[in-house]
DNA sequence: CGATTAATTGACAAAACTCAATACGAGTGG
DNA sequence: CCACTCGTATTGAGTTTTGTCAATTAATCG
């Protein structure tokens, strides 16, 4: 039993007990002191939406519990999932007036919410709180490349064993990771069909490099196989 | 004849023409404070790097004049290109210690050269020019993500068509479009393989929707085409 | 418990890749 | 100026991977 499974729709329930990870309220607000003029915050059901695509640009958003799927649909349907963000990300600061992906929640999952423009000036007077919100976009960007590595020359096998030691390295997982996401998100994440990531997640079982306990719990038995076909 | 195929080897000489748009050095030192900073030029020769994966971030760097590819290598040789750079533009600067992409010059180019610490104090220290490097660097963020898109749930035809539509724009193209790039870049750039690129052209021409003038030259002679293939 | 959604599995089709051959273009030397 | 070479691009034939469609099983929730 997933204990998130277990809070669907309510909305702004805090999430009991959520994806909260072992470390105190001031590493969730990130040892900077961005973080910390971020003080309202709200509660979001599973699925709900934090902002859409096309939207104005009008807060900045930090995780407190929950994870977050940023995501653009294109007109057909077929959506791509730029990233996921869990406790201590901070999200959704662009440079345009409109954002261009839409954020929602993957499970019942509590935000800080601040106002953009109050946020920026903040920000930008101080010298070390500018350095740290460059640097915090820069991280994502480099993130976002090292994603692209991913998408443009991986094959499914590679693609998966990368997103399974990414996800074990950020939910801070101990012996197995509680993959917060459907296979559906998996699959727009890393620019598969959830059939395909299906089939991968069986055949790594199969070859005793990941064992699934549950179909959103996955144990990694060889750290080493997955590195080597994750390698670039 | 395109002009910047006439000087492949000689090391540091100042293309003659080369790709150098139409529009003001104070333009090209972009409209911005930030780059009139950074003074030093210098010269790369076609495939010249400018720096390289793992290598440490030393300098930040603007491209003057030329085209430079930024990319990264996996251990097997499959490469990835995360973005082309193209006079006006800005690159070079992260925030971890070492490179995880190299960049090099697609032909001979021009580079401003700035040392990475000096930047980063004199930048962090105006208020107006920490919010400039901030918002360049969101953008390129933007872009990355909105790559992310086109990597992942893209076909091969509407990679290609985004991509004309994006060097359209980025290129400022009279009438045709000259590509600094040979396919193989091309095809890195898009997750594709050279021959796939090359049949997409090959299609592409046949049903009218561009023209190849020439094996770097590109008309595009139906946008409108091309932005319904691309259309996210 | 029954309805509904999510995940898996299989058979087949399609898109893109691989390998190989050929064509083209630019630069070189006779 | 022409043949030759070398790197780049194109084209074709056949294979591989992943996607599509459909059926089945498993999990969740009222």
């Amino acid at each position: 039993m997933l204990h998130w499974k277990t809070d669907t729709i309510a909305p702004r329930a805090p999430p009991f007990p959520p994806l909260i990870h072992p470390r105190s309220v001031a590493e969730v607000s990130p040892g900077f002191g961005i973080v910390s003029l971020m003080n309202a915050s709200r509660d979001f059901p599973t699925n709900g939406d934090i902002f859409s695509q096309y939207e104005e640009v009008n807060n900045v958003y930090s995780v407190v519990s929950g994870a977050v799927r940023f995501s653009r649909m294109m007109k057909d349907g077929r959506r791509q999932i730029g990233a996921f963000y869990f406790p201590g990300d901070f999200f959704g600061l662009e440079s345009e007036e409109r954002h261009s992906f839409s954020a929602e929640a993957i499970v019942n999952s509590r935000i800080r919410v601040t106002k953009r423009g109050a946020f920026l000036k903040t920000v930008m007077g101080d010298q070390a709180c500018a350095h740290e919100i460059w640097s915090e976009t820069a991280a994502h960007l480099q993130r976002a490349q090292r994603h692209m590595s991913v998408l443009g020359r991986k094959n499914a096998r590679e693609r998966v064993a990368a997103f399974l030691l990414d996800m074990d390295a950020r939910l801070h997982s101990q012996g197995s990771i509680d993959l917060p996401m459907p296979r559906r998100d998996i699959a727009d994440y890393l620019g598969l069909t959830i059939e395909t990531v299906s089939r991968i997640f069986t055949n790594l079982a199969k070859s005793k490099i990941i064992a699934i306990s549950d179909v959103r719990r996955i144990v990694l038995c060889n750290r080493a196989a997955l590195g080597q076909l994750s390698e670039s």
